[in-house]
DNA sequence: ATCGGCTCGCGCAA
DNA sequence: TGCGCGAAGCCGAT
């Protein structure tokens, strides 16, 4: 059973007796341990209706990527084939999902349409548009976060300290394992393809060719998309990486420790319940778990619960308000070097760390965690404005990390730039209060110029 | 290597 | 109303 907490109901339509049961797929793009399709299935169970999955490509989506669309397009083709085990039905379809979807429910006469939960603001527009045109009940499931999104606190919270609490209180009832997606009892299963479906396999390179992207940013070799990839990485990284000093190393932009898992946590191929059940029960040492589990839950959900509250989440207003007046009086500070957009893109400035920082990103599609900091912080040490300065790293980030338009990432630049969940702290040029970091830092506390040259800057 | 000072505001105790 | 404390900081003193 999915829990009730999980569920909200987004508008105030009455159940039809009859029709199938669809799974509007979104945010979280996986098969198993997914509580929208395990709820959606349930559904279908108890007025035994069919399931039908829905997902809406929109091929010009603003600002996207090859790299970005490969990475979600081989996921999905991996969903096909695994709905279709299952006899459930997977009907994909370019275009806007405001549209598409409204058409989709009527044309396949559902009974009941469920959706994921995304807190950014595209994702709730989408949902609250399909919500009010459709004639039917429509369910939005929190299947990203392990305590729901909605439930973990009723307002922005101010720092990790604030809801970290809130989480622990609850985690142990919600920290479960996931039923299967299939009934045990075969003799259960009601999913048949509706007559009227008229299913037809999707034709992938047809799709391909119509996406209307930046082609620039190629897409990257060096990780497998999909659920099962997502899974032999989580293994890989629980077996080889978390139990050699995750805690000491996780800083250390030189070593290879990190559980690359955020572009796959990014598209939904895994759930982050799964990582966080499969690590809980690993036999790891308890720092190194306690340091990756307060990453991947309380920074996460802290992250997911600013941009639900605040849709100025990728913008200078939604810093806080003692960051915002110390950035303001600090913005006509001189400046010792500025640099455009372009520049930055091009990895063209003096500092070799920042420039080999820039070409992990736009090469691999994933900057290592702690240079993310940095990098942003330097974006804001060298534009003519903090509002500027979110804007460029909000941008870079968007463009060119396989974990980019994640809240996540939003938080990131704004804990950076902005103070987001930091405290104030020595007053400065530039930074006025917000946490300043410089090169010397990374010099004294790692091996710095063996990333630089990693990256192959000279 | 380690420590204190820097600084703001939330949440809780009183 | 007072007090403790917080994602990764820096810097200078010991």
């Amino acid at each position: 059973m999915v829990a009730k907490e999980r569920v909200r109901h987004m508008n105030t339509r009455s159940v039809k007796p009859s029709g199938p049961v669809a799974y509007w797929m979104s945010r979280d793009q996986r098969v198993g341990d997914n509580w929208a399709l395990l709820f959606a299935q349930e559904l279908a169970l108890k007025s035994q209706q069919p399931l039908l999955v829905f997902f809406v490509l929109t091929p010009n989506f603003p600002g996207a990527t090859w790299r970005a669309y490969d990475f979600m397009i081989k996921g999905l083709q991996e969903i096909e084939s695994r709905l279709r085990e299952l006899d459930v039905p997977f009907i994909l379809i370019l275009g806007d999902p405001s549209v598409e979807i409204p058409l989709l429910v009527s044309e396949h006469y559902v009974s009941a349409l469920v959706t994921d939960m995304s807190p950014l603001k595209m994702g709730k527009k989408w949902r609250s548009d399909i919500a009010s045109q459709i004639n039917v009940p429509m369910f939005e499931v929190d299947a990203h976060n392990i305590f729901p999104v909605w439930e973990a606190s009723s307002k922005q919270e101010f720092g990790a300290y604030t809801i970290r609490p809130k989480i622990q209180k609850v985690l142990k009832t919600y920290l479960t394992n996931f039923p299967p997606i299939s009934p045990q009892d075969p003799a259960k299963i009601v999913h048949v393809i509706p007559a009227h479906a008229g299913i037809q396999n999707i034709n992938w390179d047809e799709i391909e060719l119509s996406l209307n992207c930046n082609r620039s940013v190629k897409p990257v070799t060096w990780i497998t998309p999909g659920e099962k990839a997502a899974h032999q990485m989580l293994r890989d990284f629980i077996h080889k990486k978390l139990p050699y000093d995750y805690a000491e190393g996780r800083n250390d932009p030189t070593q290879d420790v990190l559980s690359n898992l955020s572009p796959y946590l990014h598209f939904g191929h895994i759930s982050a319940q799964r990582i966080a059940y499969e690590v809980q029960h690993s036999d790891a040492p308890q720092t190194d778990k306690e340091a990756f589990l307060e990453e991947l839950i309380i920074r996460r959900e802290l992250a997911d619960n600013y941009c639900f509250y605040n849709p100025e989440y990728d913008s200078f207003d939604g810093f806080p308000e003692w960051a915002k007046k110390s950035l303001i009086v600090h913005a006509t500070d001189v400046r010792e070097y500025t640099y455009l957009k372009e520049e930055f893109e091009e990895g063209k400035t003096h500092d070799p760390i920042w420039n080999a920082a820039q070409k992990e990103m736009t090469s691999t599609g994933k900057m290592h965690g702690y240079m993310r900091m940095y990098w942003a912080k330097k974006i804001l040490e060298w534009t003519k404005s903090p509002q500027e300065a979110m804007e460029i790293a909000v941008y870079l980030n968007d463009k060119y990390e396989l974990d980019g338009r994640d809240p996540n990432g939003y938080v990131g630049c704004a804990w950076s730039i902005g103070g987001l969940h930091d405290r104030a702290w020595f007053e400065r040029p530039i930074f006025g209060k917000i946490r300043y970091m410089n090169a010397n830092g990374l010099k004294r506390k790692f091996d710095i110029a063996k990333y630089v040259q990693m990256w192959g800057i000279s």
